[in-house]
DNA sequence: TCTATATTAAACCAAGTTGTTAATTAAATA
DNA sequence: TATTTAATTAACAACTTGGTTTAATATAGA
């Protein structure tokens, strides 16, 4: 998992971390604000991992304000990805196209068009 | 990893996979066509078990055509992680807007705003 | 029927992930 | 200075991942 993309996509791989992300996509928050959601589910430790990854992955950065460590959002590997998934969108929805065509056709119980 | 967007963002989180999905976006593959490109890397059962991943997180379905598997794409899974970013995309972006403007007024040695 | 081809399954292993609890660090404040 | 608050580190366990090799399955074709 070394490149990073694929750390963005591993980072997005886990709904406590996109919980974490789209609180901070209203802006700005401590550790133990980010936290507070999650702390009947799992302890303040964990939370600091799952941070942890988010930060490896470039897509947060950690301030530091007396005790408290401010964490920010930062949108660029996130635009990477999105860039990366719009390269083959148009590909995917004539994909998709071509299958609901194929659906259209076949769709005869023969799921798997076993040997005629 | 239940929840099925975390599963696809984790099945595009390897440079193999997404390398098989792009191939095939260019149309459909058998194994050992999505195979080919990386035999010099890892071995057929490896390639096998990341076709499950993809296959396991809805994004290509397997047919079947004597002792060949045709993968084909699947894209609906694909669009719904697209979706996710760009519900955010445009917080990211303010933030991006905010912390360029942040950068330009700090920006001068003190890189953690050590204690005035 | 025997053989070759395409693919998967099984058993295993090393490394990574995700959580825990207990201890530690650092700063603010009484 | 002693205490509280915010956050991290360390050590550990359970599970998952991504690879291996060997064996099995299914189909086509000689």
């Amino acid at each position: 998992m070394r490149d990073p993309l694929s750390r963005t996509f591993a980072a997005l791989a886990d709904p406590t971390r996109r919980a974490m992300l789209a609180r901070l996509s209203e802006g700005e928050a401590n550790v133990s604000d980010l936290a507070e959601p999650f702390l009947r589910d799992m302890s303040l430790p964990a939370v600091t991992k799952h941070l942890k990854v988010l930060e490896n992955a470039g897509l947060i950065t950690k301030g530091r304000n007396a005790q408290w460590r401010p964490c920010q959002l930062n949108g660029e590997p996130l635009r990477e990805a999105v860039d990366w998934m719009e390269r083959h969108r148009i590909a995917w929805e004539d994909q998709l196209d071509r299958l609901g065509a194929y659906l259209k056709t076949k769709t005869k119980g023969t799921r798997h068009g076993h040997k005629k």
